[in-house]
DNA sequence: GCGGCGGGTGTACGGAGTACACTCATTGAA
DNA sequence: TTCAATGAGTGTACTCCGTACACCCGCCGC
């Protein structure tokens, strides 16, 4: 009896439960209340248990972007290369967007996994199939960095640390004009941000403008290259 | 007598010393090998000593990015927006190449500090001074991002693991070319970088031309809008 | 001379990752 | 039918961190 309450009760581990319990727990606690003896719990088992399905926590982190990569949309065929590449970063994005940790992970993962690689792989052939050069390629997916997965590193902006509740409005704002009056030129183009003023540093600008602004910068100018037959060797022997 | 000797050996601890220490041992050891016990015993005193100086480890770090900061030169003056930026930036290049930290330790601060926000600030003027209005800088901050601080996150690069010494060469070369196998595109552009072959990720591209690639289309990119008269509202009608 | 104070010390705690030896249920072969 | 091998989950315990807290001691102004 206590055998089959056990057996019916009991859904055996496995690599893809631990993976998604993290994703879950990451998802909703934070990267940082992310902990083996958490994740345990969250899944009613002890934390040594599991070991038995994945190496270490860094292999658990590995996963975890494997599990993020795999949400990405596939590219969409016969669109021309400039689309191809700007759905496809949109859609990465959407997705680092539904797990805010994804960016501190990705980047600090030290090995791609065959799935990042895959990933990789077929954002390049973007390129490749667009009839950009190999050599141009190359250079371009340098100068797109990270925003290949759809994020940038966030200069000003994230709540991060919202003043403690306990400092009064008036002393904020009072921070903030003392700030402002520090710092002229970052207060200018907040400013331009939101001319509602009050905050100065970022907060409420529209990083969804922001990142495709830079990114059809950047889509643009590989463009100009392309028609122009850029190749490095040129371009080293203009300087 | 004892207490001559001690009073000459000691050259009392403060806040400047135990961030240059900081900063060296990191440099030499590696961030990961910075830790409040082996600080305190590179500075011959016991780890709560450092607490006398300095808050917790979080404004250790703090401290470390303001040194680095301190390293970067001021603009040029009287050459223009276009080319402040860039020397700028370059300089700022410098430093971190000098200190392999930086970037994982800039992108880790969660507040910044009055010297980062100093460098943001005088980095702005550079733009506002060359004739930019308050939004345009702002957007173009934006697609600066961390290129700002000289560097990008490298995709495939970093040495990251040298593979074991143990795994023979030919065993090694043998995985290349399952890697090459497998991710053809990575393959193609990956040799675009270096012709002689072997290493197939990354391994040998020219890191700081790749750098001012991007750096130089991104500036080009600002002065078009510049010169157009660029505005976000018309932006956003345009969509 | 003395009391206070500031910089250095010692001890110890809690939270992290994980090594290692174990228990126990399942399963395939004898 | 038995029994050994396997593999999942357990328990204990170790190491490495950051750092709280109580202490100690030498200098400096009264």
């Amino acid at each position: 009896m206590t055998q089959q309450m056990e057996t019916t009760r009991r859904i055996p581990l496995n690599r893809d439960r631990v993976l998604a319990a993290a994703v879950v727990l990451a998802d909703e606690a934070g990267i940082e209340s992310l902990n083996m003896r958490r994740l345990a719990q969250e899944l009613g088992v002890v934390p040594m248990a599991l070991y038995k399905h994945i190496a270490n926590k860094e292999e658990l982190l590995d996963g975890m972007v494997d599990v993020l990569v795999g949400e990405i949309d596939p590219p969409v065929r016969d669109a021309g290369w400039k689309t191809a590449v700007r759905l496809r970063v949109l859609s990465a994005r959407r997705s680092m967007l539904r797990h805010r940790w994804a960016r501190q992970v990705l980047e600090s993962r030290i090995n791609q996994t065959p799935a990042v690689l895959e990933y990789m792989d077929s954002f390049i052939g973007m390129f490749l199939a667009g009839g950009f050069s190999a050599d141009l390629t190359h250079h371009v997916m340098h100068a797109l960095g990270s925003r290949m997965w759809g994020f940038t590193q966030e200069l000003f902006d994230d709540p991060a640390t919202p003043p403690p509740a306990s400092v009064p409005p008036e002393v904020q704002a009072a921070m903030l004009r003392e700030i402002a009056a520090r710092f002229p030129n970052i207060a200018a183009v907040a400013g331009a941000a939101n001319h509602d003023d009050g905050s100065v540093v970022g907060q409420g600008c529209d990083d969804q403008f922001e990142f495709e602004f830079a990114l059809d910068l950047l889509l643009d100018g590989f463009e100009r290259f392309h028609e122009q037959g850029w190749t490095s060797e040129r371009a080293k022997l203009d300087r």
